[in-house]
DNA sequence: AGCAATAATTGGAATTATTCTAATTCGAAG
DNA sequence: CTTCGAATTAGAATAATTCCAATTATTGCT
């Protein structure tokens, strides 16, 4: 039995014909598997060419719809940086986005333990939060 | 004499000829002038139009160029949400954006009293962050 | 199974924010 | 006043994304 969990990496035929209620059609197994096979935030566009090695005939209009119904469908995540072409990640636990100016890397970044908003934004009272997005930018001590 | 600070709204000839080390042209003065009057986080479009009020000869190429200047001497902050169209903001001060969902209107969010990232996030060792933004979007409850 | 209704896919055109380009104008410094 | 680099300009170009209309696939009925 396979799971869709931080680690597995199934194959399109690995994948159900539905999950949580999103209808899983041949190409949007292809995209979603595209998603999870490599974790390195790639664009719409880099899954496009990533599918068309299984998926020869899978236009780039098809990747942006399943994107985007893995993303409304809270499968995906999509992370902007700035005015750079949105990209996707399978990562769903709760976290945000570093990306290393030196190589435009992206690397996940998690909260710590039970923290959560209102601890550290003034956030105006009755405010209810349905999204949110942290992007950072630096370089590693390293590099 | 006129401040910068978090109310004051000169007029384009109330601004000096010079901002920490940016020449400030007419065009310059005129942008600026727009972004510290109506802080509603115009997008580049809003700001060509006002500006095109006093000054009908301006080009957007030039606003475009004027507010890549004051941005990247750090006298507005780009505000990105998702793939909207970049706003800009004057307010220097450490803070964060709220996007209500039903109008579409940004407000600003403060940190809370002596918060710091590393509070919050588990960032790898080493980490520099040069830029930080963070995005909220949601509701208001009187809404 | 056969068929209607609905949903997804496709290629290509359209859109839109932004950047680029090359020519002109401006303004500070000598 | 002239020079020279920087800024401005109009318009073309770019690039990510969305739209559109036609085709294809899938589901739910009977």
């Amino acid at each position: 039995m396979i799971s869709l969990d931080a680690n597995s990496s199934p194959t399109p035929e690995e994948l159900p014909p539905e999950i949580d209620g999103l209808r899983m059609t041949k190409q949007r197994r292809e995209v979603f598997s595209v998603v999870l096979a490599e974790r390195d935030h790639p664009t719409a566009n880099d899954v496009f060419s990533r599918s068309q090695k299984r998926m020869p005939t899978i236009s780039l209009a098809t990747v942006y719809n399943c994107l985007e119904a893995l993303v409304s469908h809270g499968l995906v995540r999509q992370v902007n940086f700035e005015r750079e072409p949105s990209r996707y990640c399978p990562n769903l636990s709760d976290h945000c986005h570093f990306q290393d100016e030196k190589t435009g890397t992206i690397h996940d970044v998690v909260f710590k333990e039970g923290v959560n908003l209102a601890d550290f934004l003034e956030l105006p009272q009755g405010t209810e939060v349905s999204h949110l997005e942290i992007s950072l930018k630096g370089q590693i001590g390293s590099n």
